[in-house]
DNA sequence: AATTACGTTGACGCAAACGTAAGCTTGAAT
DNA sequence: ATTCAAGCTTACGTTTGCGTCAACGTAATT
């Protein structure tokens, strides 16, 4: 692949939100497009992080914390101080997604109790035409 | 079980939030405690929708869509009309979570692979000295 | 009588995550 | 030459979900 890049608005199309949402994420610091002259110019990483944080937002996460867990990737931790204290964080991190877990597949089977219910009174409704 | 209470404090300790913040959920109506003279009186149902409404909170729901989501499991809807929106809605809310599940899911399998590298990375430190 | 603990009602404050509008530039198309 | 779409910056506005006083009431304790 050669480098490809992408425009503000090819970005937006693609991820349904709006430019001013990808410019204020860079306004915030997540995400670094080159310039070209005066535009934008987003390339596949700065894509895959905005992808990342949709990921995030739609389980909940702040911005922060979606970019907290993508820096994890960053390599440039070296010292074995950092490395633990990382390797906290991910098990804080995992706690937290698994208790989310936890939560959805609780919903999850409310909400088939619901549907059974609905079912239920619609076919007796039939029933009695 | 004979109709036990709470006081908002009680609530608030058990739930880890503070009474401002169920005070705030009474303002936009989400719950609707009795009164004992001035003071509010929460029962077990009360009770249950915080603790719903909390965890939909954890998966990142507004306020509001945690209470569209308890008000389904409320009876009250009779016709036809009505039980076929609703389970259009259970359908639309399920899609969501299933999705959520996926996300967190990525999101494990990525915290497992930066965990892994970590790992890796004190092993070869400790073999080191 | 005074302190302490817990409760109440306003009311203002605040961070997050954008929406929205104004006004300017720039490159491409008619 | 002009029009038009797409982009830019600046800046104020909005919603959500509480936090944080202030000022007061009530009941039990010392």
């Amino acid at each position: 692949m050669v480098d490809k890049t992408y425009t503000i608005s090819d970005l937006a199309q693609e991820f349904g939100i709006t430019t001013r949402t990808i410019r204020f994420y860079e306004e915030k610091g997540l995400i670094h497009p080159l310039r070209e002259g005066q535009k934008r110019l987003y390339n596949a990483a700065d894509r895959v992080r905005i992808k990342l944080i949709l990921r995030g937002k739609r389980i909940g996460m702040t911005l922060q914390e979606s970019v907290d867990v993508i820096d994890m990737y960053d390599p440039s931790r070296n010292n074995t101080q950092q490395l633990h204290s990382l390797i906290d964080t991910i098990a804080r991190r995992r706690a937290k997604l698994i208790q989310q877990k936890k939560d959805i597949d609780d919903m999850l089977a409310g909400l088939d109790e619901v549907q059974e219910l609905c079912e239920k009174s619609l076919g007796k409704r039939r029933r009695k035409t």
